[in-house]
DNA sequence: GCCGTTTTCGGCCCGACTGTTTTCAGTCG
């Protein structure tokens, strides 16, 4: 985890030069920051291999961040930064997670009212203080107020897009060791839930001692909460990278060795969810059987326990993906054999929203369809922000055309003829409902997307109407994150999604399932509802870096958890298929 | 501080919205 170490402080230093209103470098350092957060290479391995110079071929590297993160690897620590926070020993992270809180505003605070983080901040409102400060008033107390409440009702919760790579570490790390028979995670981690509270992980092993010891002294263990032969508890230090966004906080991992007889059980008992848990106990009692986690029992007799499988064999069910356990009518289905056979992960044949360099994105786009290939796509959907994002560097339809020559280019060169990328674009919704590009420009492309990306306050009938006026646009066929919320920051703005949904029905527009982790956007439920209506949905990475594109296995997991089946989704159509039915 | 199909210095960072104002500062995407 030391690129997303190294991204946090880069990040926090692009941000105290913000403070100071430093023109131009502070996007400099979040650039990097940005970057280096989703590098797949390790910082410190490209520096042992290729030194400085292998440093600067990272974009957005250069001479001076180089040698920064030189300095960083030699020393562990970074002068410039510390002096920086010596000046103002802010919580950076903590106090922007509040919606509505920027450098100037963390400035002003910490000068005037010495707020250093999110306590000293609601300690400043709920005595109104911030109020009698210049340029600020009651509005702005309250919208702080309300930020900090959003913040609290997310608390203590992490994005599975966080969580999710270092849960896979750690599994790696137990996994070398010759005393561990059986690995899987458990709890919502394996539910694949869109946020995480604590993980659980389940181990099979005749040797537990060695296996606690092992596991208490992982790296980044910061606190030892229990240690026994059954189980473990740690906190683990989470580095949350720009793309969690979150307060950095630290999560727990509980370990548990159960015997073999018993795994079954306790895999099903900790996977949970507790709903359906206390659902599955209640068929169990029906059947006059008992289930927990050691097993299922008749009396006192132990009938089975040693795989899931064999569990929900002796209550009469199908086995349940855990993607699918949340007493939603998963109980049901497994009971009457009609269980959905939701989409695989490796049903997708592309991606049909990500963006390059020629708008705010982080790699070329030949570099994107590089790594499309390597994943096993057939196709990429080029889809750069338009033009009224002019500060993502929105493309217009004289720029469009000139990214159209390059792609034509890139596919004619390619070696792999069954691979192909596409033209997209995800264009804005302006407030009227108008497509910032004319339908001239966008008859050219493969296919068009469009999305809101301003104004989110609008009233609900307003919201609504703009967005069903975008779907009737003939040349729009997707229509992307459909309901703009981004988990732990902001709720999804206000329209009537059952109008909305009954409008691309009948318009056959695509929605989407957004795949960022902080967006996964639709939701699970929408998922379900838009699934149960007939609509088509596509999943995509909105990936800004080649390595992002990897964000696809979020959506596939929020479209499991939605019951989407591979019909339901057209990103799983090989490309001629996919055409057809864009022209359609 | 980074970057280069405008190429080694001079651009990069716009526009809408909100809340504070009475012409603007801060935040967000």
């Amino acid at each position: 985890m030391f690129n997303q170490e190294l991204a946090q402080i880069l990040y926090e230093i692009g941000y105290f030069l913000q403070m100071e209103d430093i023109p131009f470098k502070p996007y400099a350092y979040q650039k990097a920051a940005i970057v280096l957060d989703t590098l797949e290479q390790d910082a410190g391995e490209i520096y042992k291999k290729e030194g400085l110079k292998g440093l600067e071929k990272i974009p957005g590297v250069g001479k001076n961040i180089a040698e920064t993160i030189e300095e960083y690897l030699k020393t562990g620590k970074i002068k410039y930064f510390l002096e920086l926070r010596k000046k103002m020993p802010v919580k950076i992270e903590e106090l922007t997670a509040v919606e509505g809180i920027g450098p100037k505003t963390i400035k002003t605070l910490y000068k005037r009212l010495k707020v250093k983080d999110l306590k000293d901040l609601e300690k400043a409102v709920r005595a109104r203080k911030i109020r009698k400060l210049p340029g600020f008033q009651e509005k702005t107390e309250q919208n702080i107020l309300q930020g900090i409440a959003f913040l609290k009702r997310s608390k203590g919760r992490f994005l599975l897009g966080v969580i999710l790579p270092q849960v896979k570490q750690i599994l790696e790390r137990l996994k070398t060791l010759k005393e561990v028979e059986r690995i899987n995670v458990a709890g919502s981690v394996r539910r694949m839930k869109e946020t995480i509270g604590d993980v659980d992980i389940l181990v099979l092993s005749r040797n537990p001692e060695k296996v606690m010891d092992f596991f208490v002294s992982l790296p980044d263990v910061e606190k030892i909460w229990s240690k026994g032969t059954t189980r473990s508890s740690i906190r683990i230090c989470s580095c949350p990278g720009i793309f969690g966004m979150g307060i950095k906080q630290s999560f727990d991992v509980d370990l548990r060795v159960v015997p073999k007889k018993s795994y079954g059980s306790a895999l099903q008992y900790f996977t949970g969810s507790k709903e359906h848990n206390i659902a599955t106990r209640k068929i169990a009692i029906s059947k006059g059987l008992k289930l927990n986690e050691y097993g299922i029992f008749r009396n006192k007799k132990m009938i089975t326990g040693e795989t899931e499988e064999k569990v929900y064999k002796a209550l009469g069910m199908d086995w349940i993906l855990p993607e699918l356990r949340e007493n939603q009518g998963e109980i049901e289905a497994a009971l009457h054999k009609r269980l959905p056979r939701v989409v695989n992960y490796n049903d997708i044949q592309g991606d049909l929203h990500c963006h390059s360099k020629w708008s705010d994105g982080n790699s070329a786009i030949k570099e994107m369809a590089q790594m499309a290939l390597k994943m096993g796509y057939e196709y990429l959907g080029i889809t750069d922000h338009t033009k009224f994002l002019k500060i993502d560097n929105g493309l217009d339809e004289k720029r469009l055309a000139q990214q159209r020559k390059e792609i034509d280019k890139i596919n004619a060169k390619s070696q792999n003829k069954k691979f192909r990328v596409l033209q997209g674009a995800e264009t804005n919704i302006l407030n009227n409902g108008s497509i910032d590009i004319n339908n001239k420009a966008l008859k050219k492309l493969d296919y068009a997307m469009a999305g809101i990306h301003s104004n989110f306050k609008m009233p609900k009938e307003k919201m609504t109407e703009r967005i069903i006026k975008a779907l009737k646009n003939p040349y729009i066929k997707i229509f992307v994150h459909p309901t703009g919320r981004l988990l732990k920051k902001r709720d999804p703005y206000q329209c009537d999604l059952a109008k909305i949904l009954r409008a691309a029905k009948e318009f056959k527009k695509i929605l989407e399932i957004n795949a960022q982790p902080r967006r996964l956007d639709l939701n699970d439920r929408n998922i379900r509802r838009a699934k149960e209506m007939g609509i088509k949905m596509v999943i995509n990475s909105d990936a800004h870096h080649r390595d992002q594109l990897r964000f696809m296995e979020f959506g596939v997991a929020q479209a499991r958890r939605g019951w989407a089946e591979k019909k339901d989704i057209i990103n799983t159509r090989p490309l001629k298929n996919l055409l057809n039915f864009f022209k359609k």
